[in-house]
DNA sequence: AGGTACGAAATCGTATACGATCACTATCGT
DNA sequence: ACGATAGTGATCGTATACGATTTCGTACCT
């Protein structure tokens, strides 16, 4: 329950060097090795995992279909970047799928993954008190994926993991952890799983989740405003 | 009005090789040129094309992150494929984020784009009495495109975009066209030209629209039953 | 006859090489 | 001193070449 997002519809065999290139360079961002505005030279990265270039191009172009990395012709590509605006969009996008996705995974989560998700979602409120957001981060991903294991749409999922993986690039930015937001956002989880227990109403737990990732981006807008 | 669906976040210039063999090989799936299952021959695609087999290759991998064709390792790449999971898969993400694209266009729909998605829905009534269901089709999507017009979250559109690319590729496949279908489908546009018209609640209008989305999906399941 | 092993052809995967394009600097002219 | 321009280095873009892998047909064995 800590591995990294992995994308679902990504090609399974990871042997070939394209696809080494890829993981690796996907890896970097995701993990924040490289950073927003970070230029990726195809030489060097090449020399840096011991291929040609011509594998490492044709990973990046793939990144840039995921939106993790922005190309200019001739120029060269560099890690995508973090303006509020792309931000705005990513955590709309966001909320839309993640309630869809919340939605149609509830009636198929059982007891024992809500006792699961609860458990984390514990986890969660410890880390409020040692002030870990890494873990936090971390942790919260956990939780929002036992509620979609058994998700029955596999592209729907697959959207909120590009969500993720994009926002994962922003990690340590200004984005990050608005003061305050943390706690409500552990108690909204608690309420969501009180909801899916209830067996609600499928829209009632779509909005909810909605509201839920809204609900940090509306934080954040707060807090920008006030700077 | 007519032209082709783009995907707005695309690279600006067409000049690369690369880039010519991306929208060629797109190109010829939407069309239908390649139908599903068509197999992608790096060496023939780079010969037709008058370029190498390297560009071909990035674009086709860079097709398979948009789900247009699926790609085996040491084997080669086809046009993706078309089981009704698959269809059902894309009929309900289109209806999700379909939704939310027009709930958040509403607001910005003024009364002239009003006329002009009314204007195109006439069409589309004409077109039932000609039977002309490609022609019906493309209207479709402009109908929608011009809702679409000022949707303030490019992302979404996006998804949108790339939803219809990947119906497209089945054109003239099993999924065409359920009688009867077609008729509802204009009775609904009119219904939502009302709702967007009244300044009705944005969730009202979002359910419409996943409504009109999935009363088609639905269609189709009846209609698989009864074969 | 059916299945298996071998071999050839087709195709993929990537390294290398070279031409094209861009950014940056230094020089020249005003 | 300031701006334009030519030169230089770095990097991209793609053609070509060759090794690796798969697929398919054929001959052989049981």
């Amino acid at each position: 329950m800590t591995e990294t997002v992995t994308e679902p519809s990504a090609a399974a065999a990871a042997g070939s060097k394209s696809e080494q290139a890829y993981r690796a360079v996907k890896a970097r961002i995701v993990e924040g090795i490289y950073s927003p505005g970070y230029r990726l030279v195809l030489g060097s990265i090449a020399k840096d995992l011991g291929v040609s270039v011509v594998p490492v191009r044709e990973a990046i172009r793939r990144l840039e279909a995921e939106g993790l990395v922005t190309f200019e012709r001739n120029v060269g590509a560099t890690v995508a970047g973090i303006d509020p605006t792309e931000y705005l969009y990513t955590m709309q996008t966001l909320s839309i799928v993640e309630g869809a996705a919340t939605a149609l995974s509830a009636p198929l989560v059982d007891s024992v993954a809500i006792a699961r998700a609860r458990a984390v979602n514990e986890d969660m409120r410890e880390c409020l008190d040692h002030f870990d957001p890494v873990r936090f981060t971390q942790l919260n991903q956990d939780f929002h994926s036992i509620l979609f294991e058994h998700c029955p749409n596999p592209h729907i999922l697959d959207l909120v993991h590009r969500g993720w993986n994009r926002l994962a690039s922003l990690r340590s930015s200004t984005f990050r952890f608005v003061p305050g937001r943390a706690r409500n956002s552990v108690d909204e989880h608690e309420a969501l799983l009180k909801l899916i227990e209830s067996g609600a109403d499928a829209d009632d737990i779509e909005k909810a989740a909605r509201l839920h990732r809204s609900a940090t981006l509306d934080a954040y807008l707060a807090q920008a405003k006030t700077i």
